[in-house]
DNA sequence: ACAGGTCATGTTTACGTAAACATTCCTCGG
DNA sequence: CCGAGGAATGTTTACGTAAACATGACCTGT
């Protein structure tokens, strides 16, 4: 900077201000230092400048090695929505989802040059963790549930579930079956909770949930012992990677989608217009939950006690021709 | 720090030693200060650190909004490899493939705090750039081609083609259809070309390639095209998706797989095992590519002049059921 | 017993920047 | 024609850390 400043013959100081934009630099000055910069190729040191600023303008994103889709187009729009706003986005990737990985990424986050930190994460891992995340610096938590503790910000899972076993109802099946995910996972909870209100709700008694573990694998072992039940001609399936799981395991057992069984997804993930047959699913807006949660972090930076709430973001459903009217209706 | 070395009743530098694990530490006074820093619940500053050292701990990768699961496997890998070295890892998104998009990144770039930068993204962008990446900091290029000018850790495109389209030919077909990825893409013109080449060593004359644009979607469109033509018996997509798109037009129009039509995929991604039929197709090694790359930047780091070159990561081919002998052999 | 050496620790300084305060110079009203 | 006020720019300082150098205690061998 001193440098930059010699050769454009000024201080230090006014190189600084014309660095940030300051205004109440004479034109002529500020196209002499502007032309000094370019000379000697300045670039501002972000360390020194987040030493005297007390900011780093970096979100960390703590986040499970980029496993399900959905975490990583909400990582992509929270990557995307940061540069917008001037800001870089470090990764913490949590390799494997024990709890020792996690208190490692915490303390780690303890000395990481962010000013804020976005949680896409189970957490029930949260919760547990004996490390907890360094007071004072603003945290959202996306897709997941913490309570009153922190601000979340989240698709409307129960909107959508609700949309889709509705969309089962109304084209006259008589049930719901559903294909639920993991334990452990809050969305399959919540999914597979409105599920069941949903059918509560209608007078009907839902039929027990057959879980897998969002892999297409498990699905097609789900749907071969679906495949099995005659009365069994909807199905509800927690994400699109197991309905096409359970689409192959239909297809194995001769029970064609969707004149026999029909099939909704969750996610609407690029390749489920392309399945065997198209499928029907609830479309999820990732971008829109990325850009919400940076927003959200933004604000609490600015103001000081920012009241933990929950946003959910509307779900769509998008009908292709996985579901049809039950056999004989 | 110092509030610290007045509470251990030692120096701030002794502090300093402690936090970075210097030997000639008493092991009474290593005690002392850590009960201290776990006292006041003390974080070394990462700004003042960096400043001090000249060196931020943090590698930067430049890629495209996170489109690609190719590209997203090998972000998650070079995050955790990261992790493991001790270095955090910053995100550069481009939102959109433009020219202004890859420039304005660049010159973010240029007042990031990173020491090193790994690059996912196609080089012909790269190549037209005006902005150009600082110099003196270590570039590795990942899944591309950068002539002569970076270390390039890249899957074997053309390994792995050879292994398809020879995998095909073994089979007892005559020929193999190549449903080609877009022309922009280095990946898709090395894949295309193994194809071509590998075709021509066994004295065939290839037909024309079909070109999509890596969707599932594309691949569908295509693969009405190819459906008309009988003589079509075999096919190596470009990838996956792509793939499935295909295997649907297939089905569509009465051709099954693999009896009448042998496909062959690229990526070997998750779901391609629960296609219908599964899908005989290419294993990458993304961890390993993205391993490499972290491994690049930080021997670049160390040594003063790495000499540019190119690592190739082995493919594999993973044997499914999309495959079989033509009809009648 | 003392020179020479080693080890643990303390003191000084600089990293590059921007806030706070200081100075200079110019304009404008009375 | 002078002093008040303001705009442009300069000077000083501190941010938190770690390298370099300095100090002092203690040990060893002769």
């Amino acid at each position: 900077m001193s440098d930059v400043a010699r050769l454009a013959g000024v201080s230090a100081q006014t190189v600084s201000r014309v660095s940030n934009g300051f205004a109440g630099v004479t034109e002529e000055t500020r196209r002499q230092v502007l032309d000094a910069m370019r000379e000697l190729d300045y670039r501002p040191n972000s360390a020194a400048r987040a030493l005297r600023r007390g900011e780093f303008r970096t979100l960390g994103v703590i986040t499970f090695s980029l496993s399900t889709l959905g975490n990583i187009r909400t990582l992509d729009a929270i990557a995307t929505s940061a540069a917008r706003a001037g800001y870089a986005v470090t990764l913490l990737p949590v390799a494997v989802p024990t709890q020792d990985e996690v208190n490692g990424a915490f303390s780690r986050l303890g000395e990481l040059a962010v000013d804020a930190v976005i949680v896409i994460m189970e957490t029930h891992l949260l919760d547990a963790a004996t490390v907890s995340l360094p007071p004072g610096i603003p945290v959202v938590v996306a897709d997941s549930d913490a309570g009153d503790r922190y601000t979340v910000v989240d698709t409307d899972q129960a909107g959508g579930a609700r949309d889709a076993v509705r969309h089962l109802l109304d084209l006259g099946h008589t049930t719901v079956w559903h294909l639920a995910g993991p334990e452990d996972s809050f969305a399959a909870q919540r999914r597979a909770n409105a599920w069941r209100d949903t059918l509560t709700e209608a007078g009907l008694v839902p039929p027990p949930p057959v879980r897998g573990d969002w892999s297409a694998e498990s699905g097609y072992r789900a749907g071969l012992l679906l495949a099995e039940r005659p009365d069994c001609t909807a199905v509800f399936a927690a994400n699109d990677q197991m309905a096409l799981g359970l689409l192959r395991a239909l297809h194995e057992r001769g029970r064609t989608v969707p004149d026999e069984v029909s099939v909704v997804g969750f996610d609407d993930i690029p390749e489920s217009g392309s399945f065997l047959p198209p499928l029907t699913t609830i479309h999820q807006d990732f971008a829109e939950v990325g850009r919400l949660c940076v927003e959200g972090v933004l604000t609490s930076m600015r103001r000081p006690t920012p009241e933990p709430g929950t946003t959910l973001v509307p779900t769509r459903l998008v009908s292709r021709r996985s579901t049809a009217p039950p056999p004989g209706h």
